[in-house]
DNA sequence: GCCAACGTTGGC
DNA sequence: GCCAACGTTGGC
């Protein structure tokens, strides 16, 4: 299983939106970036993803997984961006800031650092792991 | 509100 | 095909 980071401007999307539309998720759309294009198309059916508030909060807030692999995205006229479905699993007792992130001396070369702009990004395992246990997830 | 990073567009 | 101009994202 593959982990990821999929970022959402709170005021367009946010974590309790998620958490409203229960199990049966919504759609991540509006990606109109060929690299996070490329990550949506890596995601497989179970990965899961850190949900990140950016510009409010710039925290991660809740954890998804990914329920139905990439399709067409509805919302795109060029017909050339894909969108996955994703669940909400649980939200982050403690959120995860950004400034939390770069404190972290582990987690120096992660994306949402070093490509602050992408918003939908991959985290390796060693990432995966600190950051559940910096936001209270066992 | 400003600005850096970076992707896209369009003139040549 | 290069590159300057411009638009967007997102942190501060």
């Amino acid at each position: 299983m593959a982990y990821w980071l999929v970022k959402s401007e709170p005021d367009a999307w946010s974590w309790d939106q998620q958490v409203k539309r229960g199990t049966k998720g919504e759609m991540w759309s509006g990606v109109r970036n060929h690299t996070a294009k490329q990550n949506l198309m890596k995601m497989k059916k179970g990965d899961r993803a850190f949900f990140y508030h950016s510009n409010i909060g710039k925290e991660i807030v809740g954890i998804v997984e990914v329920i139905r692999e990439h399709y067409p995205d509805p919302t795109d006229d060029t017909q050339k961006f894909v969108v996955v479905d994703v669940k909400a699993v649980e939200p982050v007792p403690q959120p995860v800031t950004l400034a939390a992130i770069k404190a972290e001396p582990r987690l120096k070369d992660m994306a949402l650092l070093k490509y602050s702009r992408l918003s939908v990004q991959p985290v390796t395992d060693a990432e995966w792991k600190t950051i559940c246990r910096m936001g209270g997830i066992k």
